[in-house]
DNA sequence: GCAATAGGGGAAAAACTTATCCCTATATGA
DNA sequence: TCATATAGGGATAAGTTTTTCCCCTATTGC
């Protein structure tokens, strides 16, 4: 396990978001299981571009944060269940006003994120 | 500068929005630009954690994107001025919502957090 | 015996982000 | 003369996250 060298700050609220939610794939794993995938096999094929691995230890440190349950039924082979608490539940609203905008701005996103790519790569040609 | 070697996926909103909103001190930097502060030395007073270099290239970033727009005075000593696109503005109440999900629930995710954070401590103790 | 299934973790490498330090330039004020 | 303010960039180091690879569990079915 990694341990951090630096302490967080916890002043404000962003600093609180950035703690629980700041992860590649930790809101869309709180958006999947909301919409009922449950089952960590489910999850990875929703997610193909994450590693398992990452997707165990994202999975892990919401469980920490109390943002999601996690059921093991004792069954072989294993079998296991994760689904939002009630305080993750309350972040559903707050994703789902993050992805309409997205949705609202997906062509606007993909050209200005893409023209960036872009002129990185001819600045790294040029040189 | 930095050059990628992963080619990121532009499929879904949530992968756009990573694009633009991942960095540590992004959405705080919309955010106080929203509030006024325009200026590159306010902006760095109002985050002291982050340091010069970083703010600097996330501002960069925030501009290549269109969310913000830099206009430089040709004054000595010089003066630049951050104001949020149209663009920009849209991402303004998403922001709002986050902000407000994250005082609702201030407490609690102070409490996790620093369980979390304590509980990981202690297992290194313990090795 | 061996593969498949399902869930998971350790170790190390690679990728990526952020911090630190030092440099540019000019005008103002001590 | 020298520090300060202002904005910024290059190089490198440090920190953190993610990937990759390999290992483990236990049963079922071939």
């Amino acid at each position: 396990m990694y341990e951090r060298k630096i302490i967080p700050n916890l002043n404000c609220g962003l600093d609180l978001i950035g703690e629980v939610l700041y992860g590649k794939w930790k809101i869309r794993l709180l958006w999947f299981i909301n919409q009922g995938y449950k089952r960590p096999s489910e999850l990875q094929r929703k997610i193909p571009d994450a590693s398992r691995r990452v997707l165990n230890i994202q999975l892990k440190e919401l469980e920490e944060h109390e943002l999601v349950e996690r059921k093991i039924y004792p069954v072989i082979p294993p079998k296991v269940e994760y689904s939002l608490t009630e305080f993750g539940h309350t972040l559903i609203p707050v994703i789902a006003t993050l992805g309409q905008w997205a949705d609202e701005h997906e062509e606007h996103l993909r050209e200005v994120i893409i023209k960036q790519l872009v002129s990185f790569d001819s600045a790294n040609i040029s040189n």
